[in-house]
DNA sequence: CCAAAATTTGAAATCGCTTTGAATGCGCTA
DNA sequence: TAGCGCATTCAAAGCGATTTCAAATTTTGG
């Protein structure tokens, strides 16, 4: 069923029924109604190559993501926050893995090149993101999820790491822990950076001397946090508090404080970051678990509404926002045993 | 850059060029050489709504995922599989989510009317699935992950759940255990019925009769199978071994068993399916997990060729393949107590 | 009641590519 | 040298929508 089949069933031009469909003003009401039941009726929806073509804009925006691990469960909870209002546009995502920094640079010059996407969406960046500098020298218009610090200001949405990182060790300290270990993303990201920052901030408050080997930087996963949770565990005098990046590296210092036969919540503070996954929550945990928390979902929601708002005209230099995150206090949180 | 400037900038016609590009055969070595050289120099990409619509194939595969849930852990390595391979062969997803039921299957007339796609994924199939009828009756290629019995057939890829079931069970029952429960995925769901199936006939070979109390049915998340685990292990007499359904569901009955104060491997046994999270490793847990193991990304890889042959000419009808799933034993399983 | 303005419709150009059908140039044979 | 075949190249016609510009119709005002 194309226009011209829709068209030539009504009786009228391509011109007046594409118009009656998309709501153009000198057509009159009549016809116009005819020509959306008619349409309805018949189930006509414009080929999608075609209209992309003549408008000019592809109703796509491009998510690359590197293969192995980017696509773990924050992933898969921002693609469901942006997704979902997207599709209320009529904006579909388009998924591209790459398998490393190389293809993933080609692959927005590729999508710039073949005009596949009207924008895309950058996560995790690092302090200095080299794929915003080409985005911007493509002329691509994009938002980043994080921020980052080339010359330019770029369109950005991110939580306030510092910050929260800050007060959930500024509360262990105040309930008289001195050891707290933290374990954090990889190193470089700018996330991970403003994170260490605001623990290195509330440290040097209180006097307190940070000691690297209460630090670690890795993905956060189940595994690694269980393995790096274990090693510190092991010193002496051992951590008291653990600050975890993610509700999925809780779960790894959890396990590694069962096993050392400690008790969290009693022997060991914990305070998680969580993004608020909807299988996993904190309150219902045993003990429930102290967070700092910001739904990464919702984040997910927002920059789709932000990228839309660019797509409409707004100033990407305008399009900046900061998240305060909130800190939620439970059972995995208590005074240091003395 | 345009077809058209980049004729012109060679001295030669849109359609020299085309040809050249394309591999065609009647076009001289020399121009070939000569173009493509300089189409690489000027990095020139065909415009691809223009391509799209001259040719009438959208280059793109569809994914309708319902909203919250299905974008788990995993899809997303499914997804990453799939991705992977496509994105070889220059092939996008076109990822679209929906709220529910209705939802999905006017979002698949769409995607067939408005030809952005030019074929589906359909995943999660129920027994009669109406989403596969629809697909059908809409002329949309698509392929099953998992398997469904409406009347025609229809191409698919599954994991053989009956017999990997059948055989944990069978090895749980020759240990000794009588007592086993199972955490099973939603009722409906082809991949559940046949997993029921494969414990319902190793429990009937042993003469042992199944109790509705040890079957379980959910979602796989940590802490769904936490409190279906939790309630179990409070029957008397209480189950000897777990059937989880997913390393997810492991996680959550390895939290109750140990909240129940047993310890597993010894007074309980559990045999997770296992299906390989890169994140997750089953041989590093504690104890290590028994499983019955089948890479879900390898599957994403495989039905991305599967739907590339269909799409290459070849008949649907032809397309089916059923994988054998591992068991490997680990620490997790042993006899029951007693 | 007629000219002018406003409303409503349509023919044709356009988007950037592929592909059909025709044209060009060249070397050979007869 | 005319004529044929072959290898290359090109002009132009799609693909299915939007949009420009012009035409037809109706309304309005004097």
């Amino acid at each position: 069923m194309r226009l011209k089949d829709l068209a030539e069933h009504l009786g009228l031009s391509q011109t007046t029924v594409s118009r009656a469909l998309n709501g153009y003003p000198e057509v009159s009401e009549t016809t116009r109604l005819r020509v959306a039941e008619t349409a309805a009726r018949l189930g006509y929806r414009p080929n999608a190559s075609a209209l992309r073509l003549a408008t000019g804009r592809s109703g796509a925006v491009g998510l690359v993501l590197r293969g192995v691990g980017e696509l773990g469960p924050h992933m898969s909870e921002f693609v469901a926050g942006m997704s979902g209002r997207m599709g209320a546009e009529e904006i579909d995502i388009l998924l591209i893995t790459v398998d490393n920094f190389q293809e993933e640079m080609a692959a927005y010059r590729r999508l710039a090149a073949s005009q596949k996407v009207d924008a895309v969406v950058l996560h995790s960046p690092t302090l200095k993101d080299q794929r915003a500098e080409l985005l911007l020298e493509l002329k691509m218009p994009f938002i980043l999820h994080g921020r980052t610090d080339i010359g330019t200001t770029v369109p950005w949405l991110d939580i306030d790491n510092r910050a929260a990182v800050e007060r959930a060790t500024s509360h262990l300290l105040d309930l008289g822990h001195r050891r707290i270990a933290i374990l954090n993303g990889l190193k470089g990201r700018t996330f991970a950076e403003h994170r260490e920052l605001g623990y290195r901030t509330a440290l040097a408050a209180r006097g307190v001397t940070p000691d690297p080997a209460l630090v670690g930087n890795s993905v956060f996963t189940d595994e690694v946090a269980f393995r790096i949770a274990q090693s510190m565990l092991e010193l002496r005098p051992r951590p008291t508090a653990f600050l975890a990046g993610s509700m999925m590296t809780a779960l790894g210092v959890f396990r590694a404080i069962r096993q050392a036969g400690l008790v969290l919540g009693k022997d060991v503070s914990m305070i998680a970051h969580d993004d608020v996954f909807p299988y996993l929550n904190a309150d219902n945990m045993y003990p429930s678990m102290s967070t700092t928390r910001s739904s990464i979902r919702a984040a997910g929601v927002r920059i789709a509404e932000l990228i839309l708002s660019i797509l409409a005209g707004k100033p990407p230099e305008d399009v900046h926002e900061l998240w305060p995150v909130e800190l939620v206090l439970r059972e995995s949180s208590g005074p240091p045993p003395f």
